[in-house]
DNA sequence: AGCACGCCGACT
DNA sequence: GTCGGCGTGCTC
């Protein structure tokens, strides 16, 4: 029999089946490989070749395939498309506790929640707006009719989404089908799940990472078993075992949390699409600020295109008011004066420089963004100001900063280099609530030095991190009640939900924090919102690196005003002229989607093209070079052979050159199709085959992020 | 990925 | 003189 084995070869085997045994494509087997037995996939039957000796298979760890049909399928595709081993791919499709080599552990009842089945549904929510009824009107049109259709939904930030994907799911129950539902990483809030469990009691099943294997095992038997028929959950869901599968959601489907980043390269988005037309389904994408791949597919007659434009209860958008931080920055440097014959001295004996500093605008460019001029404070006097009104009146804010940490780089004075770390080309951030120097690629931390040890100068302490502008902030305000959330201190989801639940409660007055504060969450008492520093990420080398920061502003800006009250966003920015900000500021997102579709297509970059990163990575920087460019010769060797327009960009030093001790390397593929890109890729992976060891390639096809 | 094989430093 | 470091290669 042909077996799939869930180890990261591109091989599959052979082995010597049992006889008279039905087997499932998928089914899970143990396999003896090597001297070890590992977990394996029945893939089919297979004539035995005369001359070779089969190990013959160790043995069938299930009778109930937990790979569906359909699944399989899907998983089979993904495969194919990402480049990846069958048999690993498998893998990443099984919650924890089947992607072992083990037969499945028997799952415990659930004590049963007293949750209301379908048609004791109460407390249904207030009256839909006419757009929700509009947009259902249309969805449910076609559900159910055995017909594939997608659609992508637009609906600002509290047009009431969500509400929205409730009656869908309800819909496909009624009629005897199964919903999956996929939110971002962040998103799966209780708060969200409380939603559809309040609607669907034990019909839903909860598939997050952050769960107990047990608890995922049971949500995974009760989709398989049919017990349970609302899947919801993050990318990994999108291969959750739903039964006549009526309709698919991806919400906040921009979301780069939806591309898996190591094995399986997939995009849940992308593939939501492939199984809603594998299942014949409803396919609904939602979003306030829709990816221009989403975009483009509406315009290409892929998808259908709904639109909501208005809060719920005709809910105002908060404010947009703009804190330019250039106009705050202090006149130009005058001639320092000059230092008295006792400093001289003093500066001599100490082997200080003598010379000023130079300002932070001249020193070298880091991590590939622009330095930020030290002088400002974030917190700045208009913030400073509606901060006041609002503690006064006892409302809520959100202040965001996407940089965790006090201080972004340690730069000497007098030689001009930063700290950085020894694995890594980044620099170290300094975290004062440990006294340390920290690596936030590789997690490498230092004691903190305290003259350079190059030249012996003192350190220059720039930028801004949450922890700095919380220092700052209850200096400002000492009688106001102040949370940080970030990776420092929401180190386990139990403390990340505890600490939400106080801001939602009331108990916080103003949260502090990077990304993480920015999804889903429904605070109704938050009346300000602040980007502290709007600018980060603009210049970074990605071509997406502009959308993206559009789509971070809108979510943050999206938490403001979502109660009764209206709310008002600040948007702090040294560069207010830049594209995502200006058009921000505009809050015309079509402009800034028409915009930045035109420099796509002028530069061929997706959605009007297909890209695939190759990434070489290994400890030798002279191998890794060398190999680097041996693949991008064999592709190029490979295009010439049969004329397309793929092309190869690179090879180049990756934009962090070097992580975790691993040198970087990186290799772009761009062609008009994806099917364009087979040839080329094919040369490429038999090089791969060929290369040390030492070496190892990633192959990224459909990259979120080209860093 | 595991796991074994194989060639160079710090120990009994 | 060994023990064991991890660099390299194989898996029906």
């Amino acid at each position: 029999m042909r077996v799939a084995v869930a180890r990261p070869l591109l091989r599959t085997f052979l082995y010597e089946g049992p006889e008279g045994v039905q087997l499932k494509p998928g089914q899970r087997l143990l396999v003896p490989l090597g001297n070890s037995k590992v977990l394996g996939f029945f893939l089919g039957w297979e004539e035995r070749p005369p001359q070779a000796s089969l190990k013959p298979i160790e043995a069938v760890l299930e009778e109930v395939p937990a790979l569906t049909e359909e699944v399989y399928a899907l998983v089979r595709f993904a495969a194919k498309h990402y480049r990846a081993p069958l048999g690993e791919a498998l893998k990443t499709a099984l919650p924890p506790g089947l992607n072992v080599p083990k037969p499945a552990l028997p799952t415990k009842r659930r004590k049963p929640k007293p949750m209301p089945r379908i048609g004791e549904v109460l407390e249904r929510p207030a009256q839909l707006s006419a757009e929700q009824r509009e947009v259902l009107e249309v969805v449910l049109g076609g559900l159910g009719k055995g017909v594939y259709q997608a659609f992508l939904l637009q609906g600002v930030t509290g047009s009431g989404k969500t509400e929205v994907y409730l009656r869908v799911v309800e819909k496909a129950l009624e009629q005897g089908m199964g919903a999956l539902v996929l939110v971002p990483e962040i998103a799966l809030t209780p708060q969200l799940s409380g939603r559809f469990e309040e609607r669907f009691g034990q019909e839903v099943a909860l598939l997050h990472s952050g769960m107990g294997e047990a608890e995922r095992r049971f949500h995974f038997w009760a989709l398989r078993e049919g017990r349970a028929r609302v899947a919801l959950g993050v990318r990994s869901a999108i291969f959750a075992p739903i039964k006549h599968l009526g309709v698919v959601v991806v919400d906040e489907e921009h979301d780069n949390s939806f591309k898996q980043e190591e094995g399986l390269r997939y995009n849940a988005k992308d593939l939501a699409l492939v199984r809603g037309q594998q299942a014949k389904a409803t396919v609904i994408l939602g979003s306030a600020t829709p990816s221009l791949e989403s975009l483009y597919n509406v315009e290409a007659g892929k998808m259908r295109l709904l639109h909501m434009r208005q809060r719920i209860y005709n809910r105002p958008l908060p404010d947009i008011q703009l804190v330019d931080l250039k106009a705050l920055l202090a006149p130009p440097a005058q001639t320092p004066p000059p230092l008295t014959e006792p400093l001289l001295q003093a500066c001599a004996r100490e082997k200080l420089p003598t010379e000023a500093p130079s300002p932070p605008e001249a020193l070298p460019l880091q991590e590939s963004e622009e330095p930020t001029p030290e002088e400002v404070s974030l917190l700045t006097p208009a913030l400073h100001k509606a901060l006041e009104e609002l503690l006064l009146s006892g409302q809520q804010a959100i202040l965001f900063l996407n940089r965790r940490g006090y201080n972004r780089m340690w730069l000497c004075s007098s030689c001009g280099k930063t700290r950085k770390c020894r694995h890594c080309d980044i620099c170290m951030s300094y975290h004062f609530k440990v006294q340390k120097l920290q690596c936030h690629c590789c997690g490498w931390s230092e004691a903190l030095p305290e003259l350079c040890e190059e030249c012996g100068g003192t350190f220059l302490k720039l930028g801004f991190g949450t922890e700095r502008i919380e220092e700052e902030l209850t200096a400002a305000f000492p009688a106001a009640r102040m949370a940080r959330l970030d990776r420092d201190t929401s180190v386990s989801p139990r403390k990340l939900t505890a600490l939400l639940e106080r801001f939602s409660k009331g108990e916080v007055d103003v949260l502090i924090g990077t990304q993480m504060i920015t999804k889903g969450h429904d605070f109704h008492g938050v009346t300000l919102v602040c980007m502290l520093l709007a600018d980060m990420g603009l210049s970074l080398p990605d071509f997406r690196a502009s959308e993206r920061v559009f789509h971070l502003l809108t979510q943050v800006s999206g938490r403001a005003g979502r109660g009764e009250r209206p709310g008002k966003v600040l948007l702090q920015t040294y560069y207010p002229k830049a594209e995502p900000i200006a058009y921000m500021l505009r809050r015309d997102f079509e402009g800034f989607a028409r915009m930045e579709m035109a420099r796509r297509k002028m530069l061929a970059w997706p959605p009007f093209s297909r890209v695939v990163l190759l990434r070489i990575e290994g400890k030798n920087p002279s191998l890794v070079e060398r190999f680097s460019r041996q693949l991008a010769c064999a592709a190029l060797e490979a295009i010439s052979r049969s004329p397309s327009n793929v092309r190869v960009l690179g090879p180049s030093s990756a934009p962090i050159s070097k992580v975790s001790d691993k040198y970087r390397w990186q290799l772009f593929l761009k062609a008009p199709s994806y099917a364009a890109l087979e040839l080329p890729l094919c040369a490429v992976e038999q090089v791969v085959a060929t290369l040390p060891n030492s070496i190892k390639v990633v192959i990224d096809v459909d990259p979120a992020t080209m860093l």
